[in-house]
DNA sequence: ATACATGTGTAGATACGGAC
DNA sequence: GTCCGTATCTACACATGTAT
């Protein structure tokens, strides 16, 4: 840390504290200070002038800053001082000064970079940290300084990144432009590899990026303050929980059944739990008293949701259509790139997002409840139901059982795999619609690994360290492969009064809040079925089975050896 | 202003071909 | 055969564009 006080004068304790003071000519009324104080070995670096080019402080011309310096600095770098050009302020008239400065200043080049340049002078961005420093730098000042360099040095900077060019600022002297800037770089890279010791990414992971796991596994539609209210109400409750929150409510006007309402909240609480699981360090985060640090967080994180999401529709949109087109059935093709041409209009399309309680494929009737369906005759409403035959083994349910193959289509299964692990994974998925006899054995539904090529990049399960799949990520998988089969234009979370917030909230709650015994081992069953999956498997192959057989063959290897010893002690 | 769609950049991996 | 550099590929992250 180095330390200069305006002035050539030195404090006497600076150097015992262990800072580097920088003497100054601060301007002309210092000059006979300077003389007797300067000597050799006071310093080893000399500041000039003060904002030369301004009135109220040194304000003096180029022409007799020129003079002052030939006559006050120079002689100084024989005596091993290192000379900082005069400071000037970051105004357009401090670059025009200091053209002119160096015009005028015969003699001053005394270097000579290892480009080989002229080096003019050493040059040195006037700032100090309290009130001057940053925010100039934040208006581009230290850019103007770099102009500058440009300008009168020939040194091209390589383009300077935003923190490099805050850490020069912050450095507030730039003593050899070329070693200081490889010298930050060095410092940046230290910095960030300490950041994230492991993984291939030395890269730390911004913001925007942590939060593009979010809605894949947190929430698909509530927002963060919510999530975060939910969590603060709870703490409250629990500070104060004698007191019931009986009238304190203002929900009284709407008639909002209270059991309906606790699930409501039980639902956003398990996702503040489940956000705070995968974004590293974020209950840390929201203890910061500053608002507006807390509110750019929070957004830059949605930020990253909502392009993770967006993301997912448009790849699902174009996913859907193709493994639907591998079908010969499917005509007309479905186009990759737009939804329009889907929904109930095309019989494909239309026949997955019919539920159970309406037989898409009636015959007898000549397809008269099909047609009822799409003019949405009384009693006929495709959106009225969430067990669409999308979710179902082979597009096949019961409406006396409806969980009987719910969740267990393969375009669903194709969906997540796409989104979690790798788009090319859902290839090796067979599609159980075209031959369900296939039907139990979870393997039947991948085929052997026939890709050469292996995985290039790690996959989105494997970023969001998700170790087993959750029923929010199921959920989120479902609402996109029925969204992408209908004609919306765009996302949206309510399409033709069909609400995939509802949706979504179903089969959550198909898995996290369910009352019996029997129910819940169906439930549990099922997560398993899905945990089960091969191909999930391969992405994951260190489970937690495998740590236990490794830790049985290291037992067993330990006690064989003891074994070998006491056989060989009594041998002997 | 915001959300969604599209385009660009890049990490990590394999395939290939020439030199030895 | 292996070593090494280059070309190419996939898929995620981020930037930019566009519509509402």
């Amino acid at each position: 840390m180095d330390v200069y006080t305006w002035s050539p004068y030195i404090p006497q304790k600076a150097k015992e504290l262990g800072f580097e003071p920088i003497t100054m000519l601060w301007g002309e009324k210092q000059t006979s200070e300077f003389k007797r104080l300067v000597v050799k070995g006071y310093a080893k670096t000399v500041f000039s002038f003060n904002k030369p080019n301004q009135q109220g402080q040194s304000d003096m011309s180029p022409q007799r800053g020129a003079q002052l310096w030939q006559q006050y600095i120079q002689p100084l770098k024989a005596q091993g001082y290192s000379l900082t050009s005069p400071a000037c302020t970051n105004a357009p008239s401090g670059k025009k000064w200091l053209q002119d400065f160096f015009a005028a200043c015969h003699g001053c080049t005394t270097s000579t970079t290892p480009q080989g340049h002229q080096q003019v002078i050493l040059l040195h961005l006037k700032c100090n940290f309290s009130h001057t420093c940053l925010p100039e730098a934040s208006k581009g000042g230290t850019g103007l300084l770099l102009d500058t360099l440009k300008a009168t040095s020939e040194y091209a900077p390589s383009t300077p990144s935003n923190t490099l060019t805050a850490s020069q600022a912050a450095n507030c002297a730039i003593e050899d432009p070329v070693a200081e800037v490889a010298r930050l770089k060095r410092t940046i890279l230290d910095l960030k590899e300490s950041l994230s010791p492991a993984g291939p990414n030395k890269r730390p992971t911004s913001t925007i990026t942590l939060g593009r796991g979010i809605r894949r596994l947190v929430t698909l539609f509530q927002d963060l303050p919510t999530l975060i209210r939910e969590a603060d109400r709870r703490e409250e409750e629990e500070e104060s929980d004698e007191e019931s929150d009986e009238g304190s409510n203002t929900e009284e006007d709407s008639p909002v059944d209270p059991a309906q309402l606790q699930r409501e909240r039980d639902r956003t609480f398990a996702a503040f739990q489940h956000l705070a699981e995968l974004i590293p360090g974020f209950k840390t985060k929201l203890l910061n008293t500053d608002g507006a640090v807390i509110a750019s967080y929070l957004s830059n994180l949605t930020r990253g949701a909502n392009d993770a999401r967006s993301d997912d529709v448009s790849s699902i949109k174009k996913s859907v259509a193709i493994w639907l087109n591998q079908s010969p059935k499917t005509q007309p093709p479905l186009n990759p790139d737009d939804r329009a041409l889907r929904g109930l209009q095309h019989d494909t399309t239309g026949a997955l997002l019919c539920p159970l309680e309406y037989d898409w494929d009636d015959k007898e009737y000549d397809f008269t409840v099909r047609t009822k369906l799409r003019t949405c005759e009384d009693g006929f409403d495709v959106y009225s139901s969430f067990y669409a035959r999308c979710f179902y083994k082979s597009g096949k349910g019961d409406l006396e059982d409806v969980e009987k193959g719910f969740l267990r289509g393969s375009l669903l299964v194709k969906t997540f795999s796409t989104i979690f692990m790798s788009p090319s994974s859902a290839n090796s998925i067979v599609d159980d619609r075209e031959n369900d006899e296939n039907a139990d054995d979870f393997r039947a539904h991948f085929s052997q690994p026939t890709a050469s090529r292996k995985a290039t990049k790690s996959c989105v399960a494997k970023k969001l360290r998700l170790e087993a799949i959750t029923p929010r990520a199921i959920a989120y998988a479902a609402v996109l492969l029925h969204f992408s089969l209908t004609d919306a234009p765009h996302w949206k979370p309510i399409y033709n009064g069909f609400s995939y917030e509802l949706l979504y909230n179903f089969i959550v709650d198909f898995f996290e809040d369910i009352e019996g015994v029997q129910a819940k081992a169906r439930a549990k069953s099922l997560l398993k079925w899905w945990n089960k999956n091969a191909l999930f498997r391969q992405i994951f192959p260190v489970r937690a089975a495998a740590v236990a057989n490794s830790r049985a063959s290291i037992n067993k290897l330990k006690a064989q050896r003891a074994r070998n010893e006491v056989e060989y002690e009594a041998a002997d």
